[in-house]
DNA sequence: CAGGCGGGTTAGCGGGCGTTAACCTCGGAA
DNA sequence: TTCCGAGGTTAACGCCCGCTAACCCGCCTG
């Protein structure tokens, strides 16, 4: 816990000792090069985002999880906005994309749409289990954006879920699109319901969940499709 | 069970004019039981936390809703908190004394654990989709609540949580516990998802969005036993 | 060795919000 | 008729919070 982080971090010298809590060394050592002041900022600004609410957590609190103090932030933010703006266009890029990525490296091995839709099952079952802040904020903080910045996200949102729901129509023909689209929106919620028990080590271990999730997932397409009558 | 959108809506509330005039006037005659001041209040403010968040609402736009402004609403609730708490405690209790009962009626009818789960899942499709702005509360607001009052909300909850376990268990005893309370969650989460489309006629109609779910739920409850290998 | 700039610090302003205070006005008993 | 309480009103207070201002320091570059 304590170990240094090795990096020089500008010695606090000076006298109020707020660095104390600093800590949580969160950055989880990812392999990724040198992580930012300005990441270490939007992780622990997400972390608290997802806990109390975008409203519910002040300028203080974020600079004070990273060992600095208040409006140091405006160095590297021009506002607490343009956090949540940059964490939530962050996700729902990544989301996008790596839908899209393993789509086409589906499509692409002939795989048939069935599978292209377990790809995209797998894909946002690792998200979710890895990065409950971000799929919490994801789909509650979404209205505390700026217009214009509330636009971006939910077009790349809007792209993510067609995606889905192009995928579902191939795999099940038989299920309409405005049932296919009620069913994807579905699924998100069953899979990103995670988050909500994290606390509490109420979860079975990470592959047990991620098979389970998987399971569920592809059950309920399948069930979607209306009953053979 | 129309929404009834109406709601007068008071004008601006011009200045000085001498408060007389308002009245009884609202509550136009709504053949439900007097719906009291206090009740209306209620469900302007669920509304209104759900749309924007607890911290994201005034007391004035509250007010407002009703066609009173800000501080009169102190003649009725102790606080903002007030208001929160006795909505969530209102969505849990309904929700678990709901779930209750169900399971008592089909299991004094005799039916098999898989009908009584078929009931558990209709009865709170009827909540989802009947009480959207109080869904979305309920697993979203309940950190905004002091102590003492979330650690009732969250009580109610896990009541809940363990009767549908329980079920579960009894339905699909192959499926140790741990994975059914997961699933339980993630099927909560599948049934919730509607609200967050609410927006935009996106969703079939209410039969059909109804019995979707209900095929998606209970397929995956099926799944949610292990393969068999 | 100078100097600028990246990245900190504290002090303080301005606005918004929850809450309280003081006051008003009805409708319905006594 | 009087009075009182329920349920409004506006004014204002105090706090909190986002953000700016003014200052400071150490490293890297010329």
């Amino acid at each position: 816990m304590g170990s240094m982080p090795a990096q020089p971090r500008s010695a606090p010298a000076s006298t109020t000792s707020t660095a104390g809590t600093a800590g949580t060394a969160g950055t989880a050592g990812t392999a990724a090069p040198a992580s930012s002041r300005r990441e270490q900022i939007l992780r622990e600004a997400g972390r608290l985002f997802a806990e109390r609410g975008f409203h519910g957590v002040g300028v203080d609190e974020i600079g004070a999880a990273v060992g600095i103090s208040g409006p140091a932030l405006y160095r590297h933010f021009a506002g607490k906005d343009a956090m949540l703006t940059e964490l939530l266009v962050g996700i729902s890029s990544r989301l996008r994309d790596g839908g899209l990525r393993r789509a086409a490296g589906a499509e692409a091995a002939g795989l048939p749409p069935s599978a292209t839709l377990d790809a995209l099952i797998d894909g946002h079952i690792d998200f979710a289990l890895d990065d409950r802040d971000l799929i919490t904020l994801h789909d509650r903080e979404l209205d505390r954006l700026p217009r214009e910045e509330r636009r971006q996200v939910r077009q790349l949102q809007r792209q993510y879920v067609e995606l889905w729901v192009a995928v579902v129509r191939a795999a099940h023909p038989a299920l309409p699109e405005d049932q296919a689209r009620a069913a994807v929106h579905a699924v998100f919620g069953l899979l990103n319901s995670t988050p909500h028990l994290s606390r509490r080590a109420l979860l079975p271990d990470r592959d047990t969940t991620a098979a389970l999730l998987r399971r569920l997932a592809r059950a309920a397409f399948t069930a979607a499709a209306p009953p053979p009558e």
